[in-house]
DNA sequence: ACTTTATGCAATATATATATTACATAAAGT
DNA sequence: ACTTTATGTAATATATATATTGCATAAAGT
């Protein structure tokens, strides 16, 4: 899997730490920094909660052009 | 959780049958029939399977802008 | 120097997405 | 009438997302 610099972008550009991102979305800090590492496949609803504190889309965060 | 006609209809749009678009992602027949209902909360890596087979993105078919 | 803060990592536990198998029904084909 | 085809549903099993707790480290604040 592939690291998410667009969501650590998304998130430092919010100035939350992934704790701070974590408890808006109710998830713990571990699973933030395992999304933004590539090491998890997140769920839809937890993406979209992600993109909703963030005021992006999901083709913002989690859509990949390339192959 | 909310039905989801947009992928319904993405499909239908492709002639494609439950059991066909789920070959084709490597899923089972319930897994998109339960998407399809929003009875299941898919991961990340299967909406955007979903999404190149169907040639949309993920906003196409998994964004609400409503709440 | 000490204390936070932010992050990575690891082990174990829990919840849930997904698979498997099977049955039911309605519609369409023959 | 019979046979497919498409879809919904349900029970059980398995894989994995996520939680919990704890430890380590580097950077920044004091």
């Amino acid at each position: 899997m592939m690291k998410n610099l667009k969501l650590k972008v998304a998130r430092v550009e919010h100035d939350l730490s992934q704790a701070e991102l974590a408890k808006k979305v109710d998830v713990t800090r571990q699973t933030i920094g395992l999304i933004e590492q590539g090491k998890y496949n997140p769920s839809l609803q937890l993406c979209i909660s992600i993109c909703k504190t963030l005021n992006k889309t999901l083709d913002d965060l989690f859509w990949q052009e390339e192959d």
